[in-house]
Formats: C-alpha cells, sequence, structure tokens
DNA sequence: TATAAATCGTGATTTTTTTCTTGATTTATT
DNA sequence: AATAAATCAAGAAAAAAATCACGATTTATA
C-alpha cells in the first residue's frame, strides 16, 4: 500500500499529524508551511517536500487544508487499518500501556496481555484480561495476531522474545533495553526509554 | 563535555550500550565490529567510525574491550552525571516511569511526581511523594530541578508546559502526543509512543 | 488596476550519513 | 617461520537528507 517512506519522514508526519488535529480543535482550516516549520524547528521546503510525497496540494498564499493534511496522513500511516496487539509482560509499563486508550484511534487494538506471575493471571486490565504466558501460542494462532509488546525485564528480554518467535509473532515492539536476536522474518521496532532519554539528555545538559 | 554528538550516532551508542550489557553479564571481555554491526544490520565500518568518536581504539584481529567501551559509552552520554526530574501527570504512564527502577543506574533521579487530582496528592509512588501541581514552583526552585517528564493528557499538555516554563523549567521529555509551544530557552524531546508505533507500523504490515 | 507580500513547487546545491575499498596489523594455523 | 584469516583504520565514493534559491501563483492592499 504505502511505498515504503523513509523512517524519518514518517516521523515528521506523525508530527504533523498532531498539529493537524490541535489546528482542527481550533477551528482553523488552513496551514502553511513555514507556521509548521517554524513550529518544529525545520526548513519550510522540507514540509512541502513531505507533503508533495503524500499528493496533497497547497494553494499559494494560503497553504494546506488542514482536513485534507490530517486525512492523508492517516491514511498514509495506516490508522484506519486496525491492528491486533497482545502486551507480553503485565508489570508497571505494561499496565499502563494497556491502559493507555489513544492506542485504539491510531489503530493498535490491544486484546490481552501475558504474564508468568500466577498472582496477575485472570485480572482484568481495562477490559483486557492477563493470561499465563503459557496460553500466547494458541491464543495468538486462534485470534490470527502477531504483534507483541514487549515490556518484560531486560533479563528476560531475549528468552521471551525466542517464545514469541516460536508462536508465530511477527512483530515486536520492543520496550526493554536488550537488544533482541530475531530471524529476519522477525521485526523488532525498539522503543529504549532510557535510550531516548540520554539521546536527550546529551544535547547539552551536561 | 560532550562535543554534541549527532543524534542518530546518540541512539547507536544506546544500542551499543545494551549489547556491552549483555556480554560483560556473559562473561565476554572483547567485541568485534562486524559482531556489532550484523546484530544492528548496519556496517561494521559504522560501528567503527562512532567507536572512534569515543576515541576508544581497537585491536585488529580482536575488536575492542567490552569493559572500555561500556564505560566510555557511559561517559559520553553522562550516565555518572546524575540528573533529577519531576513526573508532571500521575496517570498511568507518570506512575509507571516512577517504578521504573532502570533510570537510576542511567543517571536519572525521580525526585516527586505532581497532579492537580486531589485524589492522588499525597500518595507514595516508589517512595516518591506526588505533590498538587501547585507547588512545583517552589519546589523547583529549591531543589533545583530544571528537567520534567511530562505525562499529562494531550488536551492540558500545552497549559501544563506553560506552567513547567514559567516554574523555570529548562528541558521537557514531553510523553504526550501534543507538539509543544515553547520558547528557544527550553528544550523538548518528544517521545509521542503512537508516533513511535506508526513508524513501525508503516514498515510493511500495511 | 497595479503593487506588494506570502506562499507554493521544484530544481540545484550543500551537508550529512552511510557504504565501499584498500592497506596495515594481529592472531591462529600449518 | 610462513601463510591465512580476521579485524581495525581511514580515505574515497555513494547515497540520503536538508537547505537554498527562484520563478509562479494567489491574495491583500494601495
Amino acid at each position: 500500500m504505502s511505498k515504503n517512506i523513509p523512517e524519518k519522514i514518517t516521523n515528521r508526519l506523525t508530527l504533523y499529524h498532531s498539529i493537524m488535529v490541535e489546528y482542527l480543535e481550533a477551528g482553523i482550516e488552513t496551514i502553511s508551511s513555514p507556521q509548521i516549520a517554524q513550529r518544529l524547528g525545520i526548513d519550510d521546503s522540507q514540509v512541502r517536500k513531505d507533503f508533495k510525497l503524500l499528493n496533497n496540494a497547497g494553494k499559494c498564499r494560503v497553504g494546506y487544508m488542514v482536513r485534507d493534511l490530517k486525512d492523508s496522513i492517516e491514511k498514509t500511516l495506516g490508522f484506519a487499518h486496525a491492528k491486533d496487539a497482545f502486551i507480553v509482560g503485565a508489570g508497571h509499563l505494561g499496565l499502563a500501556l494497556a491502559k493507555y486508550d489513544s492506542f485504539n484511534s491510531y489503530g493498535l487494538n490491544i486484546l490481552a496481555l501475558f504474564d508468568n506471575d500466577p498472582q496477575k493471571v485472570d485480572m482484568q486490565v481495562n477490559n483486557k484480561q492477563i493470561f499465563h504466558i503459557s496460553k500466547l501460542p494458541n491464543l495468538a494462532e486462534r485470534l490470527g495476531v502477531d504483534i507483541a509488546i514487549l515490556t518484560v525485564p531486560r533479563q528476560n528480554a531475549q528468552q521471551v522474545a525466542d517464545f514469541l518467535i516460536d508462536s508465530n509473532i511477527k512483530y515486536i515492539w520492543n520496550f526493554t533495553p536488550a537488544v533482541l536476536k530475531v530471524p529476519p522474518t522477525v521485526k523488532v521496532w525498539n522503543e529504549n526509554l532510557m535510550g531516548s532519554f540520554l539521546q536527550f539528555a546529551c544535547k547539552d545538559i551536561i
């Protein structure tokens, strides 16, 4: 569908999207590339080039239609294309993500959580049940789920990932700091919160 | 101190660091650039160039000392340089982050949480107290805190950010999807979980 | 209606990042 | 001791990304 947009551009698209949401809420119907550029601290021609990629034409002296931009960004990023996923690891972070309702409107549908702690099993979080991890392969197959959000402790990350791979999980959104070893058929997306912070902190706090 | 290392390189440094931790735990003392490169799916000369930046010489046919690499990455990223921070917004995500103990070993020290919900005020989370948001300016000044982790709902993000800026907060780690408007003296680091997922999902799920 | 100002679209240029290549060095092996 | 294999180092080349520059268009204003 989408012609493999570079990561950097996708990242900017998500930022543009947030701004569109804000403008829509404020009842502003058009937006210009210099406005966006200034907000994000980038060049305005960059913004226009990105929008070109979305086949979204602007109007000189006026700008772009906010609603159209929002729609085409959502189309490009696949908001409507709902994706089912499991959360693996029902610790603080896993629970927080399970309660994070915005996932839904962005096309991510959390179906259930998994953990190996018997105390947590069968609890409900935000209408999603926590299952024992041993139930995952069966449920993944029955429900056709191939996305897992990994929120276990670092020490168990690789072991659990191996188990997920055996269960035919194809996409792992990795919130652990571990760098997972996976076969080429499996895609990993590293969130790495601490790494992210360090990038920030390094900028000039030190 | 650190000579403003580009974001991309910093990001790779955090990944290298994770691998070093893993190798150390496994008792492996040396590591080669091709090993790392293969693991991360990048070119090995890239890895060597990054290490060059750290002034970390390798040894032909052997590789680099894991311990040395880990130390110099930590030095470059400022692990030892402890930074105090507040969490603003004691919702699910804020609480999860407050309970996330790994922050400490990476040089981030959460001192307290803030919220405007009277029910949450005075509760303790992982030995950190939740204060009413109105207490923030005073505490920030007294404790010399200028870093805030923003985990409020998107709708309140800008308003709270403005308040933080008035309170002399200089660094905002923004977990809300809002694109904050801040003066040039304030630095924002956008986490944007959904945006991150969309980048991942776009890769080829659609 | 003419002029000015803002903005788009896009090709050219520059900068940054990544990959390629080659030579030197070290260790293991015969 | 000679040879082979793995690895580092570093400059060259290629690719990707960002910025610049400018003509064309549209709207507002004099």
